[in-house]
DNA sequence: GCATTAACGCACG
DNA sequence: CGTGCGTTAATGC
């Protein structure tokens, strides 16, 4: 079933102002929606709340996951420019799928799902970029799981430093800093392994002068080293 | 070996 | 003073 009801806390979010080009992008559609922030570990939808709306990530870190017999499972996680939610255009039910903050500063937009729909009706030549946007939502997925089952632990967050790095990281000079950083912690989680071997691992990478770090960001100085090191 | 977990001390914010 | 980090020891594959 699908729902179009508008939120009336939501009505200003009624958005798709025109750009100032003729030329419409997916993310642009986002252009007149407030940011919001969130702190690490806070809720941003679920399947009963908020699940009505399309997200686009600014900034931070965001996880999709779900519960299976209590033990909580990755999905997907998203860095800046990409899109949140996609698939509720095509079905409304998203199977318990929950996403929360991996960063403190996490930073998304969002739009009401029948807005997203009507701008895609409206403007077909959308419809293609949004496909590949969902197409590389999958593909990450798939390579995630790739190196999950053929990659040690120490390659996984190799593999995390460096599709976070080009994706999300600052470049100064040349190297690149990083952030909001997710703890270790989470580093973890997303790479599959534990808080210890992303210490080890981190710590290694700083001894090797490839990397520095502290609790608020993380520098690559040596981006080309760490690709080097990367197997896959 | 490779990796995970428990445990403890430490240090930031 | 709580949370996250660094380290080590124990255990399993």
């Amino acid at each position: 079933m699908m729902t179009f009801n508008l939120h009336p806390a939501n009505r200003a979010a009624k958005i798709i102002d025109a750009p100032a080009s003729r030329h419409y992008t997916c993310l642009s559609l986002f252009n007149g929606a407030p940011e919001i922030s969130y702190k690490r570990g806070e809720l941003i939808f679920d399947a009963r709340h908020q699940g009505q709306y399309i997200f686009l990530v600014t900034a931070g870190i965001v996880k999709i996951s779900s519960f299976y017999q209590n033990h909580e499972m990755l999905h997907d996680y998203l860095m800046p420019d990409e899109i949140m939610n996609g698939e509720a255009v095509f079905s409304t039910q998203s199977q318990e799928l929950m996403a929360t903050a991996a960063t403190n500063l996490t930073r998304v937009k969002k739009i009401p799902i029948s807005s997203f729909r009507e701008a895609l009706e409206a403007k077909p030549e959308l419809h293609q970029e949004f496909i590949s946007h969902l197409l590389r939502s999958m593909n990450r997925t798939r390579e995630r799981l790739l190196r999950l089952a053929l990659l040690p632990a120490e390659q996984r967050v190799i593999h995390f430093l460096i599709t976070h790095t080009e994706k999300a990281g600052r470049r100064v000079g040349f190297e690149y800093v990083i952030k909001p950083l997710p703890t270790h912690q989470e580093i973890g989680y997303i790479a599959g392994t534990g808080r210890q071997t992303v210490t080890t691992v981190l710590n290694e990478l700083r001894r090797q002068g490839i990397v520095h770090f502290n609790r608020q960001y993380l520098l690559v100085r040596n981006l080309d080293a760490l690709k080097a090191k990367a197997a896959l």
